[in-house]
DNA sequence: CTATAATCAGACAAAAAACTCCCTTTGGAG
DNA sequence: CTCCAAAGGGAGTTTTTTGTCTGATTATAG
């Protein structure tokens, strides 16, 4: 409804790292099993968020990737951002290429404040946060936790 | 960012069809034309949008859409629900199929009360109302209406 | 009846998104 | 130094979405 499948995988896993041992590189296959999710194709993701910065890699053994410095008070917007494009902010809900106050679609000075609602969400929630709210053990990362079952 | 490009073709085109005289068939063409939109692709959803009881069609010549009775007053969920499938309501952000107050994503409860005002948004909007918005010539349709520049 | 103009239907094509494979590079452990 | 396990990188495949084409069906006008 609102994220590409890209998108989720890529807050999921940073949501993931967050919540390990900073400093301590986290391998893609146990990301990956634990968000239950596609391993060569997280790879991919992962890979990405290292060349914009939010994560760091290391190679061969005790390899895996690390949040960089600062990264746990990323905020979810500017994660989106990279993974969504630099327009993910700008978009109409009927799809017009230009759509502001002065050239408004009939549905724009409806939709411009619930989509400050929804920016104002991923503006304010931080990798730290929701790190910490899934470490109480009360919320899930993941729909069924494969790794769970086997440890 | 929030709905398909078949949405967007479907929630427009109606709205455009609201606009016309109330019993006399627009055509295809003609709505696709204005929306600067694929012609057999919209006929396609079109089509789908008689099956589903929203338009009616009438073949032939003198033919083309219409809106079905009572139809103008259709809130946008209701169109949404039959284009984007009767699931669009009850995703969870980070994707994962089973998010309820108990099995809750770390985002959940921060989410839902966002996404209740998108709904409430989309249930609020209807046909009519958003038609009575274009005719008065503040708000458009599409982005560059061609149909405008040859007439 | 015939020509024409519209929708209908289904197969097809192209583009984008999601996902896989294979091989290379890197670096720690023995 | 060698082996192995990790990420890196590029090409390729699959699936979904978007869009196209062709012919059949229907109904009106002349």
């Amino acid at each position: 409804m609102v994220l590409s499948r890209t998108s989720q995988y890529a807050v999921q896993a940073l949501i993931y790292i967050a919540t390990q041992t900073p400093g301590e590189p986290v391998l893609n296959r146990d990301i990956a099993d634990r968000l239950n999710v596609p391993a060569a194709y997280l790879a991919k993701i992962l890979q990405n968020l290292c060349k914009q910065g939010v994560l760091a890699s290391f190679r061969g053994r005790l390899g895996g990737f690390c949040l960089r410095d600062g990264m746990h008070r990323t905020n979810l917007m500017q994660i989106l951002l990279l993974t969504e494009g630099p327009d993910f902010t700008k978009s109409c809900i009927l799809g017009l290429k230009e759509c502001s106050d002065a050239t408004a679609c009939p549905m724009h000075f409806k939709w411009i404040p619930v989509k400050k609602k929804i920016l104002g969400l991923l503006n304010e929630m931080n990798l730290e946060e929701l790190a910490k709210a899934v470490q109480t053990g009360k919320y899930r990362l993941a729909d069924l936790p494969t790794a769970a079952l086997a440890g």
